[in-house]
DNA sequence: AAAGATAGTGTACAAGTTACAATAAGCGGG
DNA sequence: CCCGCTTATTGTAACTTGTACACTATCTTT
């Protein structure tokens, strides 16, 4: 086949991680980006990222990474796909592993500090252009979250400690793009006996204010191991 | 944060793709493991992997590392997981890309060539401590490959092009690790309408010989094009 | 107190899942 | 050729889950 080489002799490559960070607002699906001052892409949107430090684990850099764009820490972290075609950076080459995340986007406060780096979120609907082949990256991100928070209760990542079950709802429609029939989805989702009744409802809201539910995760970890499984379905309704 | 780098001054790692390549032989679920003949780790088994070369395509590569092993091609392969913990590796910093693929074993002709090395198939329930880090590897290739096959029609890649209902429920039984109801698995796989029924039997057999199916996958293409989802599971009966 | 807004709820029907056992079709041996 | 062995094939009734659908309740504002 070939000579046996020198470890050293092997190729080498560059490599980052890049973090697609979701959050949910105003009823609508979210990611952050970051624009970048320096080429190449100098000006374009792109994900947070950086390159990974010579003892640095892959999930440690992507949390080190979310940590200084954004000042969270804690938050759900999964790791997504690898992207590394040869033409990918025009620098060279750069194998980056994508990681998503999902964060409760009250809990957001830029830290811009250093950086002069401007970072917002953008609906997920309408994103310009970005760097590199960070579109097709948000491509892949979305379609992960869509299946996973069919079968995992991954949701409740993106939602306020406490929440009312239409918020729930919006955020069903708003990852799937589809409209759910309120009823059958209430029922589904308090069927399964992950949420709990907070016996509190809103405040300042003009109208008949809702009940505050938060998810119980406890009895979540009870409910799969005694083989409970998560699964919400995108009904074809109105 | 740091001073502006000039790009070849960041950290580079060696790069490999490692391949868990199942089959599914005499009613059990097998991976292909090759044994190691040269340190680190000499003698232990170990999967199938390389260094990915400095233009080729993650996918390219492990794509090539199975065709060099196993003279397959246009097998399914997936992406799985990207593993690069620092001390994964004794020799250096190397980042593993692993995927997972699914062959149907009657094609397989070990290469065994100018290689000088087993190949040969194991069965996933007995395994050896393997190499480096791939056990956990095949840990998360077996929960990955356990939910493929449940929302997937990947099963079929396992079987031969003619198949048998109850080999087929062999198959999901042994990734499974269940059993299941053999009425209610037929009524289920038939009605999603994607067997073609053959016309023909099993040979050789010294009993009432069953029919043989195939699986329709331009009917799948369609169907999932309409919104169509497969789906199996596990019921929790004999 | 009326209007506006969203929250909250029940029921009938359809579809899907589960549990369960008897008959059919080949082969091999006597 | 008949019997016994082995695996293949099939239906139905009870139950569970999913779906479609519209009215009343509660709070705020004016």
């Amino acid at each position: 086949m070939q000579a046996r080489k020198n470890f050293n002799d092997f190729f080498k490559s560059a490599f980052t991680v890049d973090n697609v960070i979701f959050g949910f607002d105003e009823g609508k699906l979210k990611i952050l980006l970051i624009r970048r001052n320096e080429p190449p892409f100098e000006d374009f949107w792109a994900l947070p990222g950086y390159f990974v430090q010579p003892k640095e684990d892959l999930e440690a850099a992507a949390a080190r990474v979310l940590r200084e764009m954004t000042g969270m820490e804690n938050v759900y972290l999964e790791q997504l796909h690898t992207f590394g075609s040869p033409g990918r950076h025009n620098l060279g080459r750069v194998i980056t592993v994508a990681y998503y995340s999902l964060v409760k986007i009250a809990d957001f406060r830029p830290r811009a500090a250093g950086l002069a780096q401007d970072i917002t979120w953008h609906t997920v609907d309408d994103l310009e252009q970005l760097a590199f082949d960070h579109e097709e990256i948000v491509a892949v991100a979305l379609d992960k979250l869509k299946k996973s928070i069919r079968t995992r209760p991954v949701g409740f990542e993106l939602l306020p400690p406490a929440f009312t079950l239409t918020e729930l709802q919006h955020l069903y429609e708003a990852i799937w793009e589809t409209e759910l029939e309120k009823r059958n989805f209430r029922k589904k989702i308090l069927s399964m006996g992950l949420l709990e009744d907070l016996n509190r409802t809103q405040e300042g809201v003009a109208h008949r204010p809702a009940k505050l539910y938060r998810f119980d995760e406890a009895i979540y970890r009870k409910l799969e191991e005694s083989g409970f499984n998560f699964e919400m379905k995108e009904s074809k309704s109105k």
